[in-house]
DNA sequence: TATTACTTAACAAAAGCTTGACAAAACTGT
DNA sequence: ACAGTTTTGTCAAGCTTTTGTTAAGTAATA
């Protein structure tokens, strides 16, 4: 489910640094010692790096924060560091393991007919091979988020019924937020954000999504859940010095009084970085986000674009 | 499950120590005057653990918890010292005092000073290290419940702000879900259970706790969430043959209205167990517990000794 | 021209190792 | 209950290994 680009190498050594959080000038050190990611380089000799070798280094830096040493690790391949690194961030008694055949449209299936046959247990094995198959970013965007919307379809279709729906997503919700607590351990040094939702709103699975892709960039992620009052939002922006505030819209009710709220945050929040507005409904906070320069991402990608930019500036 | 990795020595001593709670100072100490867990070296002398030395060192370190000395058991076999764990905490569990309570003392400020600081993050890491630390019941009755109530109270007593509860609340979800998935996968032969809570009911950490519980003893538990409608639960359970079904009730309303669902839920569900009543409420339920014979379990350790007795017919 | 990247070399902080010592806690015999 | 002994976690000193950072000089880029 990989597109080409992945393989394309692209990116430059400063590109790399960015995304990983790892100076360029530790990026050609392991590269001389211990040939732990080796990129192609240009005509002139500059680096190039693929999405692959990003995802490895993204990995690398996981296993590191988790205590090991670069030189014992480097040489691994993708497949081993990974199991590694989700062997150490959870305690767990099971790691993820690679499945050795299937593919991610197998994958799908099985998760869709663990749905139908409501056997949780198939559903959680088929959610976790599909991490271990897909980088993250790849894994919400090209499985989760389809699941998501073919539950989502099937249920206004009369095909599954009310607990098959409610019973999928809490096993979704709990994918989601193992991922949520296995990337926050890597990232305490990220720059701070506050995700959640206000007065009226409810949990959204697609509101942990981009908590996950968030975490993913590098951002140290507080989610405060939802139907939170707007000062509460600000009292804790402030307390802990969050950049921005991440503001999750799904429910149509109540524009008014939420776009009240959203220009009082920014009022009173310190913030050295703009709102965010995220959800189904964010599109119709145009103009209040005109007026507080608050940015509106329709969708994951767009937030990531968002997030990257940002975090770029920050460095 | 266990692959061949297991075998194999890569983990540092620092890992080591992450994963197992004890310090590296401790590890070596032991290895020099008992020859508990000899490791491994690199061709540089440093200490290369396996998985399974981890475990024994995790087993001693549960049996040391349970009043063992060191010096006592740290020749013995993993086999025999499973044996011991397994003997040692079970009594324990009947009359309680833990010697070394001082840490987890220190674990449950940590975890109360990061909820007023709202640093998820440290939040996290102090629930795992109590993970750690305590067995999976001792964790939950002794140091997520009380935490749960430490939360609740000092909400009440407005020391805490709405927000901070939130938050914590979500961390401590967050916990229990990965809890719950990281047993789910060992059971997946146990009997058959459901637990969810009726119309008008909200989710509830609590709840929560149960399932963890339940799949600790081996139990395989399907969790559907809060607010399901009893026809749906019945469907669900007569569907994957369920052997019984736990109501959580906690909200003092439409007691009439749930009593005579579990009733039709009794009638309908071709269940071989009773249905078991948990939550705060479920004391006002004594009348129709009695009619369909369901069982009323008011809190975790007596949810834990109807379930180990049911458990125990079955088997 | 100013910035970024490349290579090589050197440096310094961090973490590991061993040995030895010490003090608190636990145990023992009276 | 109490004094003496044993057990055990912790720490320090001195050494080695590992690894992030910095500097210097050169080349490419915009």
């Amino acid at each position: 489910m990989k597109g080409q680009l992945s393989k394309k190498p692209r990116h430059l050594i400063q590109v790399v640094g960015r995304r990983t959080g790892i100076s360029s000038d530790v990026i050609r050190a392991w590269e001389r010692r211990y040939n732990a990611v080796i990129s192609e380089r240009t005509q002139t000799n500059r680096r190039l790096y693929t999405d692959d070798d990003i995802e490895k280094l993204t990995l690398l830096k996981r296993a590191i924060n988790a205590g090991r040493r670069i030189g014992d690790i480097a040489q691994l391949s993708y497949d081993d560091l990974f199991e590694l690194v989700m062997g150490d961030e959870s305690n767990a008694t099971r790691s993820y393991q690679r499945p050795s055949t299937g593919t991610v449209m197998e994958l799908f299936d099985e998760a869709a007919l663990s749905i139908e046959e409501m056997n949780s247990n198939k559903l959680d094995t088929a959610l976790s091979n599909a991490i271990a198959m897909l980088s993250t970013t790849d894994f919400l965007m090209e499985f989760l988020k389809p699941l998501h919307t073919y539950i989502n379809d099937e249920c206004s279709r009369g095909s599954l019924r009310y607990i098959q729906e409610k019973f999928a997503k809490i096993s979704l919700r709990n994918c989601l937020s193992n991922l949520y607590t296995k990337f926050r351990s890597a990232k305490d040094d990220g720059p701070r954000m506050i995700i959640g939702s206000l007065t009226s709103e409810y949990e959204n699975l697609d509101t942990l999504m981009h908590i996950v892709v968030a975490q993913n960039i590098g951002w140290d992620v507080t989610y405060v859940g939802s139907s939170i009052p707007h000062d509460e939002m600000t009292f804790m922006a402030n307390k802990i010095e969050a950049r921005t505030i991440v503001v999750a819209l799904n429910n149509p009710r109540d524009i008014a009084r939420k776009t009240y709220e959203i220009k009082t945050m920014k009022e009173q929040a310190d913030l050295k970085d703009n709102i965010v507005l995220i959800g189904t409904q964010a599109s119709n906070y145009r103009q209040i986000a005109d007026d507080v320069k608050a940015v509106i991402s329709q969708d994951l990608s767009s937030f990531r674009l968002t997030l990257e930019r940002l975090y770029g500036l920050i460095r």
